[in-house]
DNA sequence: AATTTATTGTGAAACAAGTCACAAAACATG
DNA sequence: CATGTTTTGTGACTTGTTTCACAATAAATT
């Protein structure tokens, strides 16, 4: 039953979020047209990806005269729509666990952190703009604000354990910061971040490369 | 001459990580040696993806009794092991720049974050165990400590800036938070995590496929 | 209104990554 | 020690992704 799901976040799904945050910077500066070029130099690919890219999506420029990017950042915006202020759930409120439920971010892309989660009760009596509740509360919360997607930001040891229980209270998808490959259902979405991991590529690639 | 440097991390390199990942939960379990198929199932790859993957790096195995995991372990750790004890700075003592000095993980892995940076002089005054420094200060941190990579998390609107200084610095290899295409010269490594689009990612998989 | 120019949109070609299939090797067994 | 079994290592094949090349077309120019 339980499966190893191997969540590899597409390519051009990736590239679309850094066209939007190209585009923002181009409509920043004051600019109210683009070129497929001007974008790909941008974002780091070229021109072709970029219409490709637009392509798959249905998005549609016009010849001559390039892509308006207000509609650009609607496109994209529409793509992503249905899934405005989402509610999300951090399991863990260690180090990382604490930076995330305070990250401005998340709100301005109407993502809304609704509640924490961490077994020590020394933790539970903080706040930080949201309540740190004990574990035995998640079922509930998860039900009252229809949660499907978690954070999960435990100690690896509990990593597994919780994702289990996370899988059994509804949430079907995990953004999981614990350096241990997950083994859920082969219908859970998981998404890796291993700070570890990139900072060792980094390291990696500035004595190999080049 | 300043050139945008999209630094994708090649995929079989990933996989590395995720393998020694693995290979320490089976250890841990008290294994000692491997098959292709147990490694693959457990990192979520095919059986021929592990042997390709250690075939790419030279690592072999032995026909039959498959790989011993000392041996495995020993050959991924030699792939990174000139960069151990790597110094490492964090510029931007946010929510995330906090977490990250504090994060335990990067000791384990040999990675010493040396000192902090922040333009607040409020937040000079407290220490993480690392010293919180004044942004002039970064130039003589990075000559004393040999410092090549550093982990950039201040605001997005001062994200280019602090890059650049960086650069001038003599840092080769950028680990970025700010959700920024950060423009660098061709020989500079930038990988970027960008929090937002990795949560809304998930978001996306979890209502859209399946 | 015809001509030139610049840009999109997309099939075809080239390239890269992953899977398949099987020979070679190591160990086990009779 | 020959035979059978299992697993690696890798060349051939397949699949997926990116780049190329150019027709279609919108705007600018004459």
């Amino acid at each position: 039953m339980k499966q190893v799901t191997k969540h590899v976040i597409r390519n051009d799904l990736k590239r679309l979020f850094t066209y939007r945050l190209c585009l923002i910077g181009f409509k920043r500066k004051g600019f109210d047209r683009i070129y497929s070029y001007n974008l790909g130099e941008e974002a780091g690919v070229t021109a072709e990806q970029v219409r490709k890219d637009f392509s798959v999506f249905k998005i549609k420029g016009n010849k001559k005269s390039g892509y308006k990017i207000n509609d650009l950042l609607h496109a994209i915006n529409e793509i992503f729509k249905y899934q405005h202020n989402q509610h999300v759930i951090v399991v863990g409120m260690g180090n990382i666990g604490k930076a995330l439920v305070q990250y401005k971010r998340f709100i301005l892309r109407k993502m809304v952190i609704v509640a924490s989660f961490d077994i020590d009760p020394s933790k539970q009596s903080k706040r930080f703009g949201i309540p740190v509740m004990p574990m035995e509360m998640m079922g509930e919360i998860i039900k009252k604000f229809h949660v499907k997607v978690a954070i999960l930001a435990v100690p690896d040891i509990s990593a597994q354990d919780t994702a289990n229980i996370l899988v059994d209270q509804g949430i079907t998808g995990i953004l999981n910061f614990a350096p241990v490959i997950l083994k859920v259902p082969d219908d859970i979405i998981v998404s890796n971040i291993n700070l570890c991991d990139e900072l060792e590529s980094v390291i990696y690639y500035t004595q190999k490369v080049m």
